[in-house]
DNA sequence: TTCTTTTGTTAATGTATGGTTAAACCTAAT
DNA sequence: ATTAGGTTTAACCATACATTAACAAAAGAA
């Protein structure tokens, strides 16, 4: 299972140094866009969900406490650090207002960059895991609990899922009767959609059908060439 | 209910920048006390509860590092600000390793200091609330207290927990039954994500479910690749 | 039908992650 | 300097997971 690198928005103006920042921060395991003004920072901001924002503060047409301002007022919780040439004590002060987490001096040691993202990263590592996502699916006689990974029959003693199984049952379940295409599961899952993964995806298919095969009023049918569809059976009517 | 001033420990062994750096924070409505070294420091600081620490770095008997680290020790929370003369850039380095919050060059702008110590607060207000003040928690047959750092058996002796394997336990206690995510724990007590830390926490697990053995209703699950679970088990029902 | 494509299923393989113990390391206190 | 407590690193083993191969069976197209 692929760990998913921090997003980083750079925008800087100089080509030279926003590249080569780039390429430092990418050889720390972060993804980096790299906005060479403030226009075409808030555009790419729109378009994306971000970790940290790292702006130049003096760039032409919008300049980086104005980009600020726009990004919070879409996100009020973005962690964002301010690169300035000069240590002009109002541009601090008005940096800390627009919400600053912190502020670094050009020309500054790329080391101590590392380390403010990092203290910046793990102060937002709060318990995230609280996200309103839907976790819990009652399955027939089944209750897949998502988030611990694990499926009981009747209450008994609940089987441990493995992560992909686990990812599978749940897309199937949110498409409860319904079907679920094989593509939908390729790319939110494997994140590729070949031959390989398709073949793998079956044999998730076959080892989730062994988990559902105790209650006899649920299982998991193809269609052909299109994807799958857990069914579930009212005995009631 | 009243709104009680923030709590500031400032540790600062030059007595006139000091006291006018006490002062100046008093008149801007923080609760601040002094302390005049490091030794000094750490008395106060276990005796009470801070919202913040200032600590400057070059001190005679115990510096700044060494004070942060005992402090880390009893609270990994709380935010720590570093004054310093010269701007080192392994200072710099080292105390972000143990968990600045910020850093300032002396001779800084008070204003500058006073944004810090706001944008601190405001991000500390907004973190999550719930971990913030737990210290007692009751685990089957076993209570641990916190701050102390004990572990009782049924109201028998306590063992005495090292701080990670406080930390740590006490992290699997806020989320009892839940999924602790490996990257909390890790950000949080470790303060870093990488290999090493990760196997020394698998280490500390496996020193916990030692603890924890005397009672077989209580253990220490894992979810592969995702964390840990601290099941409790009712079998009084 | 016959041929081709898609799916079902099981087993083998390789890699990543976790469990556990002990030794090494570090640092504060003696 | 020595020691003791705490933490990290190393080593070795066990388990969990995902992928791939292999072959059988169904479905659809010709």
């Amino acid at each position: 299972m692929e760990e998913q690198n921090k997003k980083i928005l750079l925008v800087e103006d100089d080509p030279n140094f926003g590249t080569v920042l780039k390429d430092y921060l990418m050889m720390n395991d972060y993804d980096v866009v790299h906005a060479k003004n403030g226009m075409e920072g808030f555009e790419k901001f729109k378009k994306d969900d971000y970790d940290l924002c790292i702006l130049d503060v003096m760039m032409p047409y919008k300049d980086g406490f104005t980009l600020a301002k726009e990004i919070r007022e879409k996100n009020t919780d973005v962690p964002i650090i301010f690169l300035t040439a000069k240590a002009m004590k109002e541009d601090v002060l008005k940096g800390y207002k627009v919400g600053a987490d912190d502020y670094l001096n050009k020309p500054f040691d790329s080391e101590v960059l590392l380390m403010k993202i990092k203290a910046i990263m793990q102060r937002k590592a709060t318990d995230s895991v609280a996200d309103s996502k839907q976790f819990e699916f009652k399955i027939g006689r089944f209750d897949l609990n998502s988030k611990l990974r694990f499926l009981k029959f009747d209450g008994g003693d609940p089987s441990k899922l493995s992560p992909k199984e686990n990812e599978l049952l749940r897309l199937l379940a949110l498409h409860e009767n319904d079907l679920m295409p094989r593509e939908l599961a390729l790319t939110k899952i494997w994140r590729d959609d070949n031959y390989f993964t398709s073949r793998s995806m079956d044999v998730y298919i076959a080892k989730l059908r062994k988990y559902l095969k105790p209650d006899p009023n649920v299982e998991i049918l193809n269609i052909h060439g299109e994807g799958f569809r857990l069914v579930i059976n009212n005995k009631s009517e």
